[in-house]
DNA sequence: CAAAAGATGTATTTTAAATATATATAATAT
DNA sequence: ATATTATATATATTTAAAATACATCTTTTG
């Protein structure tokens, strides 16, 4: 059981964005960053602003910024929206009803209850939760804390 | 998100003989029954076997049976070990630490205690939870209702 | 206008999972 | 004994989704 990749990224740009001081970033510098594929995080980035999460501005000093402040974006909210979908078993897609006894199956209600108790979690925690304390993170961002100490 | 179908084949295989009356069944007559690749089911069944949830035997008047009372198997304990991992993402396989954040970020224990929910709602309910009232069964499992009836 | 940045569509590659094939081994009925 | 029915096991192939790459377009600003 995973998230895709691309719920992985998006995390990780959210975590960039939510805890940079000047909260600008441009998708170069996150792929640099994580050492990851930039053509990626271009789509990662561009589903993210459809959804609402981050604005972005073309040009010269444009990049992308968080749409709201980090208390305010769940991590339950994210993964809902960037995971393609939930369909835990196969009976659990209405197009592909092809499992025999579905109709008096209660497994199915049990994996949706786990399902939602575990989007539950995620729904409790925000950006501003994932991220630890400034001493701690000047161990990898040491140029920021430099910035803003 | 989503389980491997192997897993979804598993419980499957678990709920057909949980309400089988006999208890007995073979690979073909299973894969008959939902429709689905026999193959498939070899490897799903052998897996079962190997880790102790049912019991097979060779030969004339073989097949395989539940290894325990169906109260006595928890779905919880069939997910964890079907499933080939719950890395739910990247940073969660040891094997394959990329993310360069890793060290200081609070995503990991969120998600991780959100898979731990998840299957704590799947270890509360056992196969014999998983079968519903014997008069709605009689409608998917008609053969069986009369012999038992 | 030129440079820097994102937008967008399409194509290719990669990978895990699913499926197929082949052969071996075991059990039992006759 | 041997033929039949069943699982055991290893390997190969196929498939589908996800990830990645590529190419071109649009926007912004110095």
């Amino acid at each position: 059981m995973q998230l895709t990749l691309h719920t992985d990224y998006s995390l990780r740009v959210l975590v960039y964005l939510a805890q940079k001081p000047e909260g600008l970033a441009t998708i170069s510098e996150i792929a640099d960053f994580y050492q990851i594929s930039r053509n990626h995080l271009v789509k990662v980035v561009h589903h993210l602003a459809s959804d609402g999460f981050i604005i972005t501005t073309r040009g010269k000093h444009g990049g992308m910024r968080l749409a709201r402040e980090p208390e305010a974006i769940s991590v339950g909210e994210v993964v809902r929206k960037m995971e393609p979908n939930f369909d835990i078993v196969e009976c659990f897609n209405p197009e592909n009803q092809l499992c025999t006894v579905t109709p008096v199956c209660a497994l199915k209600n049990v994996l949706q209850r786990a399902s939602e108790e575990f989007l539950a979690v995620l729904d409790a925690y925000t950006l501003a939760d994932a991220i630890i304390q400034n001493a701690q993170l000047e161990a990898v961002f040491p140029l920021w804390a430099l910035k803003s100490g």
